[in-house]
DNA sequence: TCAAATATAATAGTAATACTATCATTAACG
DNA sequence: CGTTAATGATAGTATTACTATTATATTTGA
């Protein structure tokens, strides 16, 4: 099981627990920085097992292959986002401020809540910004949905979806229009950077989030009108 | 210079114009239903080599790399379809209905009105939505923008916001709208299959293309509203 | 406290991948 | 008919993605 404060990630996904050794923290730690710094595709657990001074062989202890270690990675985003959307909105009871809270926390731009010393949760926010929707669009999508790889996701998009409903109880598209705010807000964030006519948030400016959260209020304020 | 009625693709995606030669069309041909059948990651060309009877060397001489050939056929079908919903649309004044029938072609339920021999575009619109986003998700973004690798993607976009823009002129938010449309029609078709709590389109349904138009229409019309 | 179990390190090895190079053969072209 | 261009055949290299084996250090618990 997985530890600290209870962000616990799918058992399948790991051979050994990472969260409870020195060994497999300092890969979670690492693991991260180490995508983050060259990309998905260039990061091999050879190189992280040099970054680490240790061996390849004791990374394959922890992790099958470099794609489940990815999608651990993500899983425990997922679940630490849909604990701090959980944790945000508990005392917030008009729907409507509660969306915006919870679109808040989306964007990152609320205070972290819960910190966990390996993770650096902005790096691996990143992460799911770049490489996010690289573990679903795979052959083995069925198979690792049947075995619960992507409940966490579908987690907060449920949660999503039923803000939706708390405002407006007979709209007729919640989960799409859930998926619909979470990938614009990503796609957002990444093409402000890299592809900007792709959208109207420009990078430059100091309150690019501000800008981003009036956006996806913009979305949900006449898609629920 | 590219071939064939129009659909013209960035020279710097291949060393040698596949679509020039024998060779070349069936390294396309093959390499659609190839990637398809077996998703990309596991897609090489010592396989689509075997499969055509050739040599790996000789695929090589038409491209750099598997990753320059998956962002070859993307751009490919981003022509393509660039080029169908400017023809689509050409004789129709109202900005509503222009709006309606780009819709229309992006989710592909109009009929095709440009055939290329050597390229199933059904097939190739399936590996789009699949593998669609992994190509400007690298690490190479910055530098594969530079070369116009994600010109002909940017010039649908561009269309749909300018669609956007001749039903409301004051629309705050035309690129990044359009962006989602697209992203939605793509997201839809593959939850709707892989995903499906993610979505509020059922796979079964025999409409599905219908329902997904209306989605789409529903979400241009409450945001433009 | 000692023995046993466990975790990691060190090393080696294999099959597949992602190419590059060379040379022979065929087709096409002027 | 001779030259050029395209493809095929073959081989080779570096890297990747693992698996296996053995040695050593650490922890645990009887």
């Amino acid at each position: 099981m997985g530890h600290f404060l209870g962000i616990t990630v799918n058992e399948k996904l790991y051979i050994k627990d990472p969260q409870s050794s020195e060994l497999g923290q300092k890969i979670i730690q690492n693991g991260i920085i180490l995508i983050d710094e060259i990309g998905f595709e260039n990061f091999t657990f050879r190189r992280l097992a040099s970054k680490i001074e240790s061996t390849e062989a004791s990374v394959y202890r922890y992790f099958e292959n470099k794609q489940k270690f990815l999608i651990y990675l993500l899983n425990w985003y997922w679940e630490w986002l849909d604990f701090r959307l959980s944790n945000s909105t508990i005392n917030i009871k008009e729907p409507k401020k509660r969306m915006t809270v919870m679109l808040m926390v989306l964007i990152d731009a609320a205070k972290k809540d819960l910190e966990v010393p390996y993770v650096d949760e902005d790096i691996l926010h990143r992460i799911v910004i770049v490489e996010g929707t690289k573990v679903y669009h795979s052959k083995e999508v069925d198979q690792q949905n049947n075995d619960g790889f992507f409940a966490a996701y579908k987690s907060v998009s449920e949660r999503i979806a039923k803000g939706i409903l708390d405002i407006k109880a007979d709209y007729p598209y919640p989960r799409s229009t859930a998926s619909l705010i979470i990938e614009s807000a990503f796609n957002t964030l990444y093409f402000s950077e890299h592809l900007p006519r792709l959208t109207d948030i420009k990078r430059d400016q100091k309150d690019q989030s501000d800008e981003l959260l009036h956006m996806l209020e913009f979305y949900v304020q006449k898609l629920l009108a």
